[in-house]
DNA sequence: CTTCTAAATCGTAATGATTCTGATTTAGGA
DNA sequence: TCCTAAATCAGAATCATTACGATTTAGAAG
């Protein structure tokens, strides 16, 4: 996780190319926001990736962060996941992939699995509507939690 | 759904009875938010009970809702939808069943699917810890609003 | 390299949902 | 009927998010 991260600098050029395609403009602001949420594994709330990207740039202000990562949700670029309580948390992964909330601290793992994403649509629910998204979301207690438990 | 609807009449019957198992306190206002819960099929909002049982209690305050409606999800009494903005919303159905959220208008449907209920956790998954609940949602536009767009 | 303009940003105020506080009331047991 | 812990009330406070109006800037065009 160096400044240098072949990785890291792979996966911004890829941003910079679907921001050019999308015509979004390539600000510095922008790259920053992506570069948080690509360099990690966590999944930050708005306010902690405000709080680290303020460290880099000052002047930014928490509505950049929330409109950016609106806008890069957009366009396929970060995923946000649902909390049952508090803030949404943020994801640059876009391998499909599930999500596990730990109840007790709120930390998100990810974890895969092909059940998951093959699982079949009940034919009913074409009566309801037009399905977009399907999300399948565990909560339980983390391994860490229980341990602390004891 | 009328006044003496026996149906309804016998899950506040069962309410009654859970509460007085658990310790918990039949108070009017805890019957009257159950009430409206087990009324409908819609998923109101916090703030939507309120105004409802406003009607029949004027001096409820809205911390009192929020309050029975956690401490009634404590109890298994009722659920709460996760909703991708916005507020959360409650259901007093208690069987086994998943969520169609509408994008547009945010209504919550139910929809009962045993390919849902019975999906098998990938068993690298205990490493991550215990799993105390799986929930599918899905996401889309539903049919009245489908219809609506043209 | 300069000019232009829509898009993006900034700082702050506003909003909406939810929770907290401290005083008061009440359900249900003794 | 009395007592007490639990529950309620009204309103202030907090937290997450969005809106607003003024300013700046990325990137296209000349």
């Amino acid at each position: 996780m160096t400044a240098h991260d072949p990785d890291i600098e792979r996966r911004l050029e890829a941003f910079a190319e679907t921001c050019r395609r999308r015509g979004l403009k390539l600000t510095h602001q922008r790259t920053e926001v992506f570069r948080e949420l690509t360099a990690g594994a966590e999944h930050p709330d708005a306010e902690t990736i405000y709080r680290r990207v303020s460290r880099r740039i000052p002047s930014i202000s928490r509505d950049t962060v929330y409109r950016t990562l609106a806008t890069l949700e957009e366009h396929g670029l970060v995923r946000r996941a649902e909390m049952l309580a508090g803030s949404a948390r943020f994801d640059a992964n876009m391998d499909r992939h599930h999500h596990f909330v730990c109840n007790r601290c709120g930390r998100v793992y990810d974890f895969y699995s092909e059940a998951f994403d093959e699982i079949a649509l009940p034919r009913a629910l074409s009566d309801l509507g037009r399905i977009e998204l399907c999300h399948v979301q565990l909560r339980g207690i983390c391994a860490d939690c229980a341990r602390a438990e004891h």
